[in-house]
DNA sequence: AGCGTTTTGTAAAACGTTCTCTACGGCGAG
DNA sequence: CTCGCCGTAGAGAACGTTTTACAAAACGCT
C-alpha cells in the first residue's frame, strides 16, 4: 500500500528505470537512442530493465528537447486512390525504423492545408512530406527551412527542400503519341486547373498540359489542341465530358490527368449513347486500382506511386538523421498501361 | 545584433508573450485556454501580445502537462472510400474547434495497429478513434482506460469506450429481403472472416452475418444459406467469386460486406462469360463511390459514413472536455440503394 | 611509475507548458 | 474602521525527456 493513497497507473517513466537498473537517466537516455559513449554491459543492464519495466518513451516529452521520431505526410483528400499507393511506399519505408508516420488529411482548401502543415511544426514533427501542397509556395519554404520536408508532385525547384516528381510531361507525350498511332487527331486534355495565385509555377497539371501541348505540336496537331479544366473527381469529369462531347466537333479521344476524372467522362459519354472505346477513346492518369477494374479497363499511365512514396521517405530519413545536407529530387518515369478504353477511331 | 551571438530564428514562447505584455505566464496560459479567473482587461492585454507575436503554443510542451488538442483516428487502410466518408465526418466536426486530427494507418495486422495506438498513447493524444481495430480487445480496453476513446465498427459492448456502429444485421436483411422480392432463392454471402483470436465477439463481419442467415431462415431458405469467406479486395472478390460461381449450383445473386468486394466479384462473373444483372445480380455494402460509378451501377447498402463520423468526433469531444462520463453507443440504421446490378433471375 | 588521453557514467540544467498555491487589492458588512 | 471574502494575478513547482559539462576510471605510452 502506497501511503500517499494509490499510485495511480503512472507512466512508467525513464527515472524509474534508470532507478531500476542502478544507473543515471542519462545513460537510460543513451541507451533509447543508442548515442556514443555506453558500454556493452550498460547496455545490457539498461535493456533488461526498459524490457521488465515495458517502458516506452513519452514522445512529448521527448519532443521538449530532441527528436519526436513523427513523420507527418500532408495532403488534400484520402478519396485519390495514387496518394493511398504513395502511402504504402511511405509506410513500407519506415516500417523498420522507429518512426511513427501520422497522416494530415486537411481538404482542399490552401488555409486548411496551412493549418495542418502548422499544426505539425507545433507538434514538433521530425520531417514532413507534403504530397501537392496547395499552400502558397512561400509557406512552404519557411516551413522546410525549419523542418526537414519533402515535396511530391510539384516540380518547382528549390534549394531548402527535396522533391520527388513524376515527369508528367513525358507522361503526356506517351499517351498523344498512343492516340495518335490509333488514328485520332481530334485529342483532348481534361486536367485540374493550375492554381495560380499560390505561387507554384510548376504544379503537376501544368507540367502535363506543357507535355500535352508540346506532343500535340510534335505531331502537328496544334491546332486541334483542346484543355478543359475540370476539379478530380467524377462529377468534375462528368461535367468536362459533356462540354467536351456536346461541343461542335467532339474530341474522338480524351485523355485527362486523373483516372477518377476518366470515370466521370465515361458516365457522360454514357449518358449520350457514345460506346467506349468504339465511339470514343478514354485514358486516365495514375494507374489507380479504379483503372484496373473489371467493367472499367482504363488505359492510363502509371507513375509508380509505391516508388515515389518510398523514396520520398528514404531521402527524408536521411536529412531527418542529417546524413546530407544538400537539396535533391528524384524524377520517375512514367509507364503506358494499354487496356480496353482506347481502340482506332470510327471512321466517319 | 545580439550579444550572445545570432539568436537563431528561435520560436516564440509563452514567455515572450508575458513579457511583451507585461505580464506572468500563468496569465498568458489562461487566456490561451480561456480557463477561469482572468479579467477582460488582461484577456485584451495578452491576446494583443500574442496577434503582434504571432504566437503558437508548442504542442509537444503542452503535452507534458495537460491538453495536447489532437484527436487520433487508427483505420487499416486508406483504400476503403467508406473510411474516406467517415473521415470527413469527424473532419468537418471538428473544423470549428483547436483540435487537429491525425490518422494513423496502421495496415491489416494487428501488431502494426497495436503500434500506431501506442504511438498515439505516447504523444499524448486527448481521445482516440478506432475504426474496426484488429488490435485484441483487451488492448483496446486497456487503452480506452487511460484515453478517451470510440470504437466504430464493432458491435461489442463496453463500460470505458463509446461506439459507434451500423445495423449491419438489417442491412443484410435489406439485400435479403430485397433480392428474394425479385424471385432469387440462392443468395449468397460474401464476407470477410470473422477474426477470432482476438476476442471480438460482434465485429461488423459477424454481425453481417448473423443478419443474412436469420433473414435466410424468415424466408424458409436456410439451407440454402452460404457464405464465403474472403478479404475486402478486389483480389479478394475475385477469388470468392471465382469459387462461388463454378461450384455445383451456383448462386442466383451475391451479397458481399463491401463495395469493393464485389467488384472482384463483377470481374469474375465477367471472364465467366456471366453478365450483370442478367445472369448474376450482385449486391455490394457501404454505398461508396465505387458503387455509383457509371460503368458500375452496383446495387449497395448505404451506411452514413459521413454521420457515422461526425457523431465519433462529437462523442469523443464530449469525453475528452469531461462534459459526458457514462458509455455510450450510436446506432446507425442502413438504407438500401437499388441500381443496376441487381434484377429478377434467368427463368431456367 | 608518471603522465596524457580516451572512455564511461552522472548531476544538473534546460525545454515550454500547465497548475497549485499564495498574495494582493477592493469591497461590503458589521 | 476593521474584518472577511472574493476575484484576479503571479511565483514556482512540476511534467519526462535530452544534453552539456564534468568527474572518475581505464588505458596507452614513455
Amino acid at each position: 500500500m502506497d501511503r500517499a493513497g494509490t499510485p495511480k497507473n503512472r507512466r512508467t517513466t525513464i527515472t524509474d528505470v534508470a532507478r531500476h537498473a542502478g544507473v543515471s537517466t542519462a545513460a537510460v537516455s543513451k541507451v533509447m537512442r543508442n548515442a556514443y559513449g555506453v558500454s556493452p554491459a550498460m547496455q545490457e543492464k539498461v535493456r533488461a530493465a526498459i524490457a521488465e519495466l515495458g517502458y516506452r518513451p513519452h514522445a512529448a516529452a521527448r519532443g521538449m528537447r530532441g527528436r519526436t521520431y513523427t513523420i507527418g505526410v500532408l495532403l488534400d483528400n484520402v478519396r485519390n486512390a495514387f496518394f493511398a499507393d504513395i502511402l504504402d511506399g511511405i509506410r513500407d519505408e519506415l516500417r523498420q525504423t522507429e518512426y511513427t508516420v501520422l497522416i494530415g488529411a486537411a481538404g482542399f482548401e490552401p488555409e486548411e492545408q496551412a493549418k495542418t502543415i502548422r499544426a505539425m511544426e507545433d507538434r514538433q514533427m521530425d520531417g514532413l512530406i507534403l504530397i501537392a501542397p496547395g499552400t502558397p509556395r512561400d509557406e512552404v519554404l519557411t516551413t522546410a527551412a525549419s523542418i526537414p520536408t519533402v515535396v511530391i508532385g510539384h516540380h518547382d525547384a528549390a534549394d531548402t527542400h527535396d522533391s520527388v516528381v513524376d515527369a508528367d510531361d513525358i507522361g503526356a507525350g506517351l499517351v498523344v503519341d498512343h492516340l495518335v498511332a490509333l488514328g485520332h487527331r481530334d485529342i483532348a486534355l481534361v486536367s485540374a486547373p493550375g492554381t495560380r495565385t499560390n505561387r507554384w509555377k510548376r504544379t503537376p497539371e501544368i507540367v502535363l498540359s506543357d507535355g500535352y501541348l508540346r506532343a500535340m505540336e510534335r505531331h502537328g496537331l496544334a491546332e486541334r489542341a483542346r484543355v478543359q479544366h475540370a476539379a478530380y473527381s467524377d462529377d468534375g469529369g462528368f461535367e468536362a465530358g459533356m462540354t467536351l462531347l456536346t461541343a461542335d466537333r467532339p474530341p474522338t479521344a480524351v485523355m485527362t490527368g486523373a483516372d477518377v476524372a476518366a470515370l466521370g467522362i465515361y458516365r457522360a459519354a454514357h449518358e449520350l449513347g457514345l460506346r467506349i472505346p468504339d465511339d470514343l477513346s478514354l485514358v486516365g492518369y495514375n494507374n489507380t486500382a479504379l483503372a484496373a477494374l473489371a467493367p472499367v479497363q482504363l488505359t492510363s499511365v502509371d507513375q509508380a506511386g509505391h516508388t515515389m512514396g518510398s523514396s520520398a521517405a528514404r531521402m527524408l530519413v536521411e536529412r531527418v538523421e542529417s546524413r546530407r545536407d544538400r537539396a535533391m529530387r528524384t524524377t520517375m518515369t512514367p509507364r503506358l498501361v494499354v487496356r480496353g478504353s482506347t481502340a482506332a477511331p470510327r471512321v466517319r
